[in-house]
DNA sequence: GTCTATATCGGGATAGAC
DNA sequence: GTCTATCCCGATATAGAC
């Protein structure tokens, strides 16, 4: 593997176990084995090395949101969004002060937020429209709102908790809160059943 | 106002204008018109001035726990903690790395916020028991989570879609997250449609 | 209590040899 | 591509005069 892959990998990791601001350049140099000057020859400091990690994470959503839109996609998205965002956890954890320190970031990450809770009212309006969701449109508007929430802050929150974050099936956690949000709205007759077990088993998708 | 107020004052307002990482000794007591030997003479340094801003979060919300247990006090509850976390917002923007910079926060705060939980399940399950909420204990149970989470994070959410915080009326926003997660609870007959106004309305509490 | 001046320290960043 | 050595700078913190 190239020293340049290396260096996000091993950056990425560093950063969510002990956040970035608590990471310096030579610590992830030292972590490589490699001379800061050498790092400094592949990345012209932290900031590029945390926009290439954002354009990344922005590809991987991106190419999550390629799906179809029968009922199980929806937490199928959800699923594969909320893994994509635990495994760049760092980003939102205190993603004001990156902001801050790092200007162009907040806006990508802006629009890719806004993005994705389009296309989750997409998702949504589609399982009201084929009746698996009984409610207003005002209703979806706010079920919406919850679920959004849930979805960039419910990692922050079990930190705050003092919840270990290293389990990736923490996600499916976060997919049963969702999912009790919706529960009131289905229709008698859906098949949310058998989506209930599937996110119980954690078995919404195979596992690779 | 005597000096070491004004700090704590000034402090708070810098680390939410501008995010307490952002923020240097030196910039505190530029904005005070003081020396930086003059800060350090009130404190130790900024560990010292963010500790005793914590500690003053704390007595703020340990006093406005001090309620009974009726309907309106539920929201009233949520209102003022709201209201305080907005004024320490700072804090919870990016507790994480706050945490891990000021050892001994960590565990303060989260002690605090398990301390809210609490309450809040008291409140919920009087509203059960009075019949107010229906629900099984277990849906209680998923409740609390969905309104802890909205609590903790919902400014953080703002925050991350762009919105401004300088507005205290946001709390609001939060408030009706939250009472449109509790609606599909209510019994009919319940009084919610009058606290549905008063948020609406922004009429929960008279303003001071 | 408050100031000025200064010491210290750590992280970011570069130059130049290999 | 990688290393060593070094510089730079900004933030923290202290000393001592007023």
């Amino acid at each position: 593997m190239k020293t340049s892959e290396k260096i996000l990998l091993i950056s990425l990791d560093l950063f969510n176990r002990q956040g970035e601001r608590n990471t310096t350049s030579v610590d992830i140099a030292h972590e490589l084995d490699i001379s800061p000057g050498n790092l400094y020859y592949h990345y012209k400091g932290k900031d590029d090395i945390i926009n290439a990690l954002v354009d990344s994470y922005i590809a991987k959503i991106n190419a999550i949101s390629q799906v179809s839109d029968d009922h199980e996609d929806f937490y199928k998205y959800l699923f594969y969004c909320l893994e994509s965002m635990h495994l760049f956890r760092f980003l939102f954890q205190n993603i004001a002060e990156i902001s801050s320190q790092y200007p162009g970031i907040h806006n990508k990450l802006q629009r890719l937020a806004k993005f994705q809770r389009q296309h989750l009212r997409k998702l949504l309006t589609e399982l009201q429209k084929n009746g698996t969701l009984i409610g207003s449109s005002e209703d979806i508007d706010l079920l919406l709102d919850i679920i959004s929430l849930t979805l960039f802050q419910s990692l922050n929150y079990y930190q705050m908790q003092g919840d270990s974050l290293t389990d990736p099936d923490i996600v499916y956690r976060t997919l049963m809160t969702i999912y009790f949000s919706l529960h009131p709205y289905y229709r008698e007759d859906s098949d949310n059943a058998k989506i209930k077990q599937a996110i119980l088993n954690k078995s919404l998708v195979s596992k690779t």
